[in-house]
RNA sequence: GCGCUGGUAGCUCAAUGGAUAGAGCGUCGGCCUCCGGAGCCGAAGGUUGGAGGUUCGAAUCCUCUCCGGCGCGCCA
């Protein structure tokens, strides 16, 4: 099926076309002016401007052959040259039915789809995931569900930071509390190797900020750091066995957190899984004369003529002979060309790494890895405290992402209990419950703003089940639920809808508005165009479930089937719509 | 210093160059013999930080400027 828009773009675009004009000016769009249409076409201003003449003219003679058209009750031109459109009832309702009958409701895929990488979360050995990673991951999830929705090929990839310094970092602090371990001696050898970890993710969590605070002002513990660095790259075993170990205990501590999200990757990828591709890539690039010296380090330099701001270049290798940053990024599409050759790369990292990845993106077409035109780094901004300054917790410390999903999902069962719902619910239940509509106000609250503005995170705001929040969005879908399930109960089947009310007619064109905000969320990567769909959705069934009260009791058989269907219709999109935001709706709360 | 971002109602945020800039919260006023009222309806509240410019038309594009956040080679 296809949606008004597109359907009645579709219709003026060879009236433009007949007029020797671009067919892309017939773009129509939902009305800023109901009292004067359902739809508006604003081309013909442009239109008469490129052919110089009357634009209200042009708008007349556009609009002639589409009188007549079922799909049109009236056609006008008003102010300047504004072109509005008002749909006939039969096409409204023939609309609603095809909706209600469509399991994607209404989302039509991709003309092309691509096979897309998304790369996303970027959680780290040793450290527990923070606020920081929230956007991360909550972004980049929305996103992968909105681009496969859309027919797109994807592949999401966690991008697990187990490589660089930071393990450095830990192999010789865990040497300074644990120098008897096998794993630091130099004849170490894989029988050495001792199943259980020497180290526990509470451990990692306590060594890695002092070892990281201690680098900052000792530099010779700094040097030894990036000199285990260099090694484990190498290759030396003691090192790999406790990068194994580091990996193994920090995975699965992650995944408690992803779990409790409801977020899926189909890679677990880690920076070191490319470890083997350096070598190759370095020497290529050095040969290339793409790779050059630079103060004792190895750079590829990435700055343009046509640069505002200066471009450093991008570290290859450092004087210490350890791969960076950039160069693991620049293996890692090495490999991805390799194993997905995706059309496109969408790395959803915070906005503050910009510059590297221009440095990288740069890089990479530099040394022909890849194309530059297909990675994009999607940026984000940081989630603030209410006093506008970035979340922390009371003693100034970061907030892990576990303690702030506990103390949503608590705060979420504190609300269903002072409301008194989900009574009927087993304890077990309510607790599934109270995690479904905590992460939902996590997440709804994330996604409803544009990716790359700052916002304040505001617990008692977003867990609240009234106003713009994920717990309302799922109290909407649980009341049509609860509406439904008391129909089937009583027997009382659907029939065909029929948009007899404003607000019917309203509701109607809000469910036809899906595809189209599905399409642009995903064109600029922008989840909040579809968390602002699903929100103008439930206000619309909201304003109709007033409208048409006690449907169940309705005694006109045809009307009440209608309405039901209806209903059963918003229930579907709602579930599919939060589902794009990863967004579940419960069977009661 | 250079650059990237953001600045919209009291607060938190929306608005693919289009008509009268919209929501939520808060405030004020209505609607409960209600399928889940955690709802709905209405009102007040704006020189879109400021100044120029482009355009038939600017919150949106350009220039300058003020304020906040951030980034600028051997961390990731």
């Amino acid at each position: 099926m296809i949606d008004f828009a597109t359907q009645l773009t579709n219709l003026l675009g060879p009236e433009f076309s007949r007029e020797g004009l671009d067919p892309h000016l017939a773009e129509v769009r939902r009305s800023a002016r109901p009292d004067l249409g359902d739809f508006q076409c604003n081309g013909a201003l442009a239109g008469a401007k490129q052919k110089g003449e009357n634009p209200r003219a042009l708008a007349d003679r556009l609009l002639e052959s589409l009188r007549g058209q079922a799909l049109l009750r009236e056609t006008s031109v008003a102010g300047p040259g504004f072109i509005n459109l008002a749909l006939s009832d039969e096409a409204l309702a023939a609309q609603a039915n095809r909706l209600a009958e469509d399991a994607r409701s209404g989302l039509t895929p991709v003309a092309q789809p691509l096979r897309v990488l998304v790369d996303f979360a970027g959680p780290n050995v040793a450290k527990p995931m923070h606020v920081g990673h929230l956007r991360a991951t909550v972004i980049g999830d929305s996103l992968q569900r909105i681009a496969r929705a859309l027919g797109h090929q994807v592949t999401s990839d966690a991008h697990f930071g187990d490589w660089g310094l930071q393990i450095g970092l830990l192999i010789i602090s865990l040497e300074d509390e644990q120098p008897e371990l096998p794993y630091f001696r130099a004849d170490y050898d894989e029988s050495m190797f001792i199943e259980e970890p020497p180290v526990s993710m509470e451990d990692l969590d306590r060594m890695y900020p002092a070892a990281s605070a201690r680098m900052k002002e000792d530099v010779a513990y700094r040097d030894r750091a990036r000199k285990a660095t260099a090694e484990l790259q190498k290759g030396r075993a003691g090192y790999l066995a406790l990068h194994k170990h580091f990996w193994k205990v920090s995975k699965f501590a992650l995944e408690r957190e992803f779990t409790a999200l409801n977020i899926h990757f189909d890679l677990w990828k880690g920076e070191s899984d490319v470890n083997y591709l350096i070598e190759e890539l370095v020497e290529k690039a050095r040969q290339a004369g793409v790779a050059v010296p630079s103060e004792g380090a190895l750079v590829i330099e990435v700055a343009r003529e046509e640069d505002k701001k200066t471009v450093p270049p991008l570290l290859l290798v450092s004087s210490e002979g350890s791969a960076m940053y950039g160069t693991t990024d620049l293996a890692t599409i090495v490999e991805r060309e390799r194993e997905v050759k995706p059309d496109l790369f969408l790395y959803v990292v915070d906005q503050r790494q910009a510059l590297h990845f221009t440095q990288v993106f740069r890089a990479a077409q530099a040394a022909g890895l890849s194309q530059e035109s297909r990675l994009e780094h999607i940026g984000f901004g940081t989630m603030n405290g209410t006093d506008g300054k970035p979340f922390k917790t009371r003693s100034g410390g970061v907030i892990k992402l576990h303690d702030l999903i506990t103390s949503c999902r608590e705060r979420a069962l504190e609300k269903m209990e002072e409301g008194g719902y989900g009574k009927e619910l087993s304890p077990a239940e309510r607790e599934k419950t109270a995690l479904m509509v905590g992460t939902a106000a996590l997440k709804f609250a994330d996604l409803s703003n544009y990716r790359l503005t700052d916002y304040v995170f505001d617990l008692d705001r977003f867990t609240s089940f009234e106003g713009k929040t994920g717990p309302y969005l799922q109290f909407q879908g649980v009341r049509v639920k609860s509406l439904l399930r008391k129909a089937a109960e009583q027997g009382l089947g659907e029939a065909p809808i029929q948009v007899l009310l404003p607000e019917e007619k309203a509701l109607v064109l809000a469910l036809d508005g899906f595809n189209g905000a599905v399409h642009l969320a995903f064109e600029k990567r922008a989840p909040h165009f579809v968390a602002e769909h699903v929100f103008t959705l439930a206000q619309a069934f909201s304003t109709f479930w007033v409208a048409s009260p006690k449907i169940l009791e309705e005694k006109d058989e045809a009307v009440r089937g209608s309405r039901l269907r209806l209903s059963r219709a918003v229930l579907t999109q709602l579930e599919l719509g939060l589902g794009l935001l990863g967004i579940e709706i419960p069977e009661r709360m």
